[in-house]
DNA sequence: CTTCCTGCAAAACTTTTGCAGTGTA
DNA sequence: TACACTGCAAAAGTTTTGCAGGAAG
């Protein structure tokens, strides 16, 4: 077994659309169907670099943009400034519960959720190729210490 | 009556914190909360300024945070590089389909969807103070276009 | 051979921050 | 009178882009 379905799917992509296979392109997918979380384009910089493949920055920014239209990585941010990327886990979709506060993510599934969008595509007509649930708001343990930072009201 | 009940509810959090009731954060309320739909903080900056006030860029994104803060105002980004600011209107929960190529965002309500929400919330205790979901894909008329796009398979 | 790609570094953009003067409480 | 707030402009941080040389088809 030589080409992993992924792999297999972005070449043809690639191919469907005239585009080029290179080494770095392998690299990447490479790279980014490994991890398993979610990963800024830093990060994936990063851990080609130290997988030992020769990339660059630019092409990274580049192609994860190609892998996105693909369908093949999700791309989204949970409150940070990078944006996030993570390998398309076919039928595993999970949502994100972010805290404010303390950043921790908490990765929940809902099977109800997900059935109630894909009606609600099909009721639109519309071709999902990522969703993006995030709540945002405070754990258990910060909401005590946020409560602590205001002021007490008898001064 | 001189002050809406989102003003009062804004003020009085400033008060808790032990901050001040100043002209350019009536001025942003004001603003803010006569808009509809989702603005970004430059537009917010236009408007205000527009409407006659002087308020700085800075000063903007400062309260702007601080409204998010106070669960007056929901703060998301759209697949766009901006952030976005949207009044919160109480009880009436939307979520977005956005077409990834002609932009176009659909809003949409779902009271199932709500109430599933607020149980894993609930499960989690986790205190929310917004959500952003958002399904990122081709609109009906796009679709055709993109495969247009495409190369031929025969060359 | 013709395009498409890559790397580099500069550019582009949005958001944040330090400082000094001003105004609120 | 203290301390918070504002405006300005520079800084910070991430993503995008122009160009010239190199490689896939």
């Amino acid at each position: 077994m030589r080409t992993p379905p992924e792999l297999d799917q972005f070449l043809r992509f690639l191919h469907a659309r005239g585009l080029r296979i290179t080494a770095e392109r392998r690299a990447l997918c490479e790279e980014i169907f490994e991890q398993h979380g979610h990963i800024d384009a830093e990060q994936v910089l990063a851990a080609a670099q130290a997988a030992g493949h020769r990339i660059s920055r630019a092409t990274i920014y580049r192609n994860l943009e190609l892998l996105v239209e693909c369908g093949l990585v999700h791309k989204y941010r949970l409150g940070g400034r990078r944006f996030l990327y993570e390998h398309v886990h076919a039928g595993l979709q999970h949502h994100h519960l972010t805290c404010r506060r303390c950043r921790r993510v908490v990765e929940f599934v809902s099977p109800g959720i997900g059935a109630m969008l894909t009606e609600i595509c099909r009721a639109h007509r519309f071709a999902v190729s990522t969703h993006e649930l995030q709540i945002l708001g405070l754990c258990n343990d910060c909401q005590a210490l946020e409560r602590r930072a205001e002021k007490p009201a008898g001064g």
